[in-house]
DNA sequence: ACCTATAGTTCAGAACGAAAACTAATTGCG
DNA sequence: CGCAATTAGTTTTCGTTCTGAACTATAGGT
């Protein structure tokens, strides 16, 4: 569970332990979408060309990797078997919003497959009806999976709450209604029968990992990804992985100090950058009324576009505040870059100039412009980023899958 | 290094490293100043009795463990033989810092022997003076422990800068006036012939980590640590372990963002920490004048006791502001504890209760009153860091000390 | 054809922990 | 007092895994 400060009783390290840690070495070795073969990956693990063999073996077995046909590079020599991660392995990733359903399949190779996205109104619906909507659309994509011949190891579902993946628990949605649900039975039923089953992950968590695999984050090993939807929130990348802190919930960026004096937020305290950059702070400081998110956010692009100065100003003023938000992270976790996704990805035009300026106001030379990133992922971050953590689980655990 | 997000290659899981992992494993569970048994042990650990007296037998060529004589616990059943962490292996701690320097020997029990401190103004001198100068002080530690028959197994340097450990490099320490200095030839100087050599650390790291291990930290498993000296600094620690960050820099609360309307700072940004709770902010807020550090806080000290106003309301704006830092970082890194060092901790009559009603107000329920801790450690506390580091070193590759 | 270079396999050997049988030292109880 | 019960620690055998060296396989160059 990347980085998971959890209270794991070291254990004992057994000869075979050995082996389980050089299948998962040569895997990490073996790179989505490059053929390499076991000279190569005996070179690069410092193993020898034995050991590889017999590793490579069992992973085959496993089905993890797959041999690919003789690679003639036209050298001396007796060339190469091929070998590359299985693209028919896959994982599900689903994700439950304010305002819509996703799901989607993702292979080992990060291409996602069979991607649905429904809208509906989740806010207010428990989550037995939700999850019984949600698990119609994961069967499709299941089926389709199966289909096409992919054989699906395992899913991570997003919600937008603080979860702890251990006892598939979402002690809080605030934006759903959600507080104290056990979804065990529902988890498994999305997902009948997978090695590796399903786990709960938090929205931002996912969206900024997602970004680390499959998107703008891809360039950066730290950076700090901040999500703007209902909330705004948020997934530190250290050193490629997810930091989630000693309980499992860093990362909130949206409940940092931002402005003492600010406005009353609705976490019990204020100035918090939520209350100047969340979708409500933006809308009622631009003068938009109320309505479906979707409206409200095409009435913003368009006054923006049209110049108008209040939202001009509401949104340079979001900025502003992510800014000073991002340069304390900066200075604080040692981070160079951030990534911006959710509803700052559609204001990039406008944010950028006014995040970077303030970023340098606060936190001279820090983070460089070519560090500020947008995301490109949209709707499918979180799910992707779910389907993701799952692979990586099989991926760093490939003698689960050794018959 | 710590959470050290270092770039080493995945190294091939060979069958000795699973000894070398238990090595530590069996070390792990002997703790200080408690007495143990090659049977609790293995009870402890997972281990089988028979791997548990192999592993001993090696730590206690070692040196690193000692038989203590038989455990009489009156059951029934043969007796024990105890095993404790041996007092005579241990570390020299050293720290270099504006105003003095500092050595000090730790032993593996955790008990700090041969403790000097020296008045010294280092700000201007050059690295080799100052060194020169240390060596004096570390030599007469070194023969002490000698004479007592403590073996030193390695030592740590603390300077308050930012620091390259892996290349004995310092990059800047404003305060002494040090720019891109190399200490390899010094730091072999201080300590000939030790086993783990001598490493360098940032001085509000090394404060943080003595905390944990020897301190106020001891029961909390995460917290961040506020040193209040010239400048402010800071450490985190997560899980028991110094959190540095992708690029070693971590923790440097200190430039927070805290006021974006706030007075500029030294590091080109403005409203930060720095500005509102270094020791300057708070002498020039309270109307004290130029002159020695010592006297200047005496001084202060005086006039707070007097309940004079200026100085009050100068203290009292240093703790709003270390609240809101705090708030902010707990929210962010999922901290719920602060311990603050330094000049903070002779404050703590003034600056406790406006921290607490700072951090209240911020980020309501997240930091107990009993989870703001102040330091008792004073002087000896980044000395005692550097040494337990390089315990802690020792103690993690047993292996090496294996004949 | 024959040499060289590279890929991959086979087999003996060493290191290690697991498991079980064994020895050692103590208490409790008849 | 003596024997059973109990706990501590050691010895022995075994299986797993990696390493290293020898071996086979397959290509290009001359």
């Amino acid at each position: 569970m990347s980085t998971a400060h959890l209270e794991d009783r070291p254990t004992p390290g057994r000869v075979g332990d050995v082996r389980k840690q050089n299948l998962a070495l040569v895997l990490r070795n073996v790179h989505p979408n490059v053929q390499t073969t076991r000279a190569q990956l005996a070179a690069e693990t410092g193993l020898t060309k034995a050991s590889v063999s017999s590793l490579v073996a069992d992973l085959l077995d496993a089905g993890l990797l797959t041999e690919v046909g003789i690679t003639r590079d036209g050298e001396r020599g007796r060339p190469g078997v091929g070998l590359a991660l299985n693209p028919l392995r896959g994982a599900l990733g689903a994700e439950v919003n304010v305002d819509y359903l996703g799901v989607g399949v993702v292979d080992l190779n990060g291409n996602l497959h069979f991607q649905e996205t429904t809208e509906r109104h989740n806010s207010g619906s428990s989550p037995e009806e939700v999850l019984g909507a949600l698990r119609l659309m994961t069967k499709r994509a299941a089926d389709a999976a199966s289909d096409a011949g992919i054989v699906l190891l395992g899913g991570g579902l997003a919600v937008p709450g603080l979860v702890d993946a251990d006892r598939n628990y979402v002690s809080t949605a605030p934006n759903l209604g959600w507080t104290g649900v056990e979804l065990s039975g529902e988890l498994g039923a999305l997902l009948p029968h997978s090695p590796f089953g399903v786990t709960l992950s938090n929205e931002a968590n996912s969206a900024a990992l997602a970004e680390l695999w499959y998107g703008q984050g891809v360039s950066f090993r730290a950076y700090l990804y901040i999500s703007g939807e209902v909330g705004v929130g948020g997934g530190l990348i250290i050193d490629s992985q997810l930091f989630t802190g000693p309980a499992g919930h860093a990362g909130e960026i949206g409940h940092s100090v931002v402005q003492p004096k600010g406005p009353k937020c609705t976490c019990g305290g204020h100035g918090c950058l939520e209350t100047f950059a969340g979708q409500e702070a933006i809308f009622s400081a631009s003068g938009i009324g109320d309505g479906p998110t979707g409206h409200r956010m095409a009435q913003l692009l368009t006054a923006l576009a049209a110049g108008d100065p209040r939202p001009l100003a509401a949104v340079e003023e979001a900025g502003y505040y992510l800014g000073v938000a991002t340069a304390t992270t900066a200075r604080l976790m040692n981070v160079a870059a951030v990534v911006l996704g959710g509803h700052f990805s559609l204001l990039e035009e406008w944010i950028r100039p006014a995040l970077q300026q303030s970023v340098d106001e606060f936190a001279p030379g820090v983070v460089a412009p070519d560090a500020v990133a947008f995301s490109a992922l949209r709707q499918t971050a979180a799910l992707m980023g779910a389907a993701g953590s799952s692979l990586r689980r099989a991926l760093a655990n490939p003698q689960e899958l050794v018959p």
